[in-house]
DNA sequence: AGAAATTTACTGCTATAGCGGTACTAATTA
DNA sequence: TAATTAGTACCGCTATAGCAGTAAATTTCT
C-alpha cells in the first residue's frame, strides 16, 4: 500500500463517515467535484493545496516522520 | 506555522544535514531543481508525486492522523 | 420494481506545474 | 582577492490539473 493509496482510502473513509457525498465534500473543501472522484481513485498527481484543502475539511491531519526531525525543533532555540 | 511551512522547513533541514545541494537531490528524487527551490521557499502549489519523491529521497514518511483513523484499518477484517 | 440520489466517466477549456536553460547573486573555499 | 559552488530568479515551452457540464452506470431508498 503506497503513499497515494493511503490517501484514497483514508479520504473515501472519513467522507463516508461524516456522511458526506462527494459533491458536498467539494463544497466544503472548496474544489472541484471531478478532484474528489479523481483522488478516491487513486489519482497521483494532485496538488499538494488541494488535498490539504480537502483533508482539512474532513478533520485529516498529518505528520512528517524521519529519524532525526524532532532535531528540527530543538534547532529553533540557538537563536 | 502552517502545513506548507511545515513541508519546507522539513526539506530544507534535512537536505542540508544530508549534505545535499538543490541540485543533486533533485537528482536523487528524480525532480527538476526549479521545484526543490520553489518547495523549500514555500510554494503552495506542488503535485503530490512531486512532493512525494522528494520526500522519499529525504527518507522523510508522512502519516495522516484523525480521531478515527484507526477504525480504518480494523475495516478490512469484515472480508 | 421504480424513483431518486450518488458515483463514475467522459468532454473541452483555461490556468499553471514542472522542465531545462540562462544569468545574477550570495556564500564558500583556495 | 579570485575562483568555485550554491542559491535565487527569471525565461519559454509542454503537459496536464482542475474546472463545470453532461450523461451513463451504480447504489440507495420507498
Amino acid at each position: 500500500m503506497n503513499n497515494q493509496n493511503i490517501i484514497s482510502k483514508a479520504i473515501r473513509f472519513h467522507r463516508k463517515k461524516s456522511g458526506l457525498t462527494q459533491k458536498q465534500l467539494a463544497e466544503i473543501a472548496g474544489v472541484g467535484k471531478s478532484v474528489i472522484f479523481d483522488i478516491e481513485n487513486g489519482k497521483e498527481t494532485v496538488q499538494l493545496d488541494t488535498l490539504l484543502k480537502i483533508l482539512g475539511a474532513l478533520n485529516i491531519s498529518f505528520r512528517l516522520e524521519s529519524p532525526i526531525i524532532h532535531l528540527m525543533e530543538t534547532e529553533n532555540e540557538k537563536s
